[in-house]
DNA sequence: GCCAACGTTGGC
DNA sequence: GCCAACGTTGGC
């Protein structure tokens, strides 16, 4: 099983959103590296929600449960999206000045390459930051 | 609102 | 195929 993290702003489609539809399909990817991740999802994959912009933490932890198949808001047939449940809230919101803090976590993605906005976590980033969460990983 | 980082586009 | 110009993202 793989870890991801995925980005939105929450005023445009935040966590809270996620929950309320028990499903959601993660669509309006624009970024060949963030789309290659999300074709590499298999169902049954984690993935941690973060709130870009307002907030900037991570606020939840989501599964795959539907693989890459062609965008629907996307007319030149080019670009994916994958559907995803919410699993559980975290207890403590992990932010992104945590993040950059954290020795262990200075390597990620999220810290590296900013504006990625689908991007992969390491097992051992997952594991701390469910601890940092208050949630078992 | 500004601006740095960085991806994309288009002229050559 | 290079690279300057431009647009977008996202932190501050």
């Amino acid at each position: 099983m793989a870890y991801w993290l995925m980005k939105s702003e929450p005023d445009v489609y935040g966590w809270h959103k996620l929950v309320a539809e028990r499903r959601g399909k993660w669509d309006g990817v624009r970024n060949w590296t963030a789309a290659r991740n999300l074709k590499s999802m298999k169902i049954g994959d984690k993935a941690f929600f973060y709130h870009s912009n307002i907030g900037k933490e991570i606020v939840g932890v989501m599964e795959i449960v539907r693989e890459a198949y062609p965008d629907s808001s996307d007319d030149t047939g080019k670009w994916v999206m994958v559907d995803v449940k919410p699993v559980r809230p975290v207890k403590t919101p992990v932010t992104l000045a945590a993040i950059r803090a954290d020795k262990k976590l200075k390597d990620m993605a999220l810290v590296r390459y900013a504006r990625l906005s689908v991007q992969p976590v390491t097992p051992a980033e997952w594991t701390h930051i469910c601890h940092l969460a208050g949630i078992a990983a």
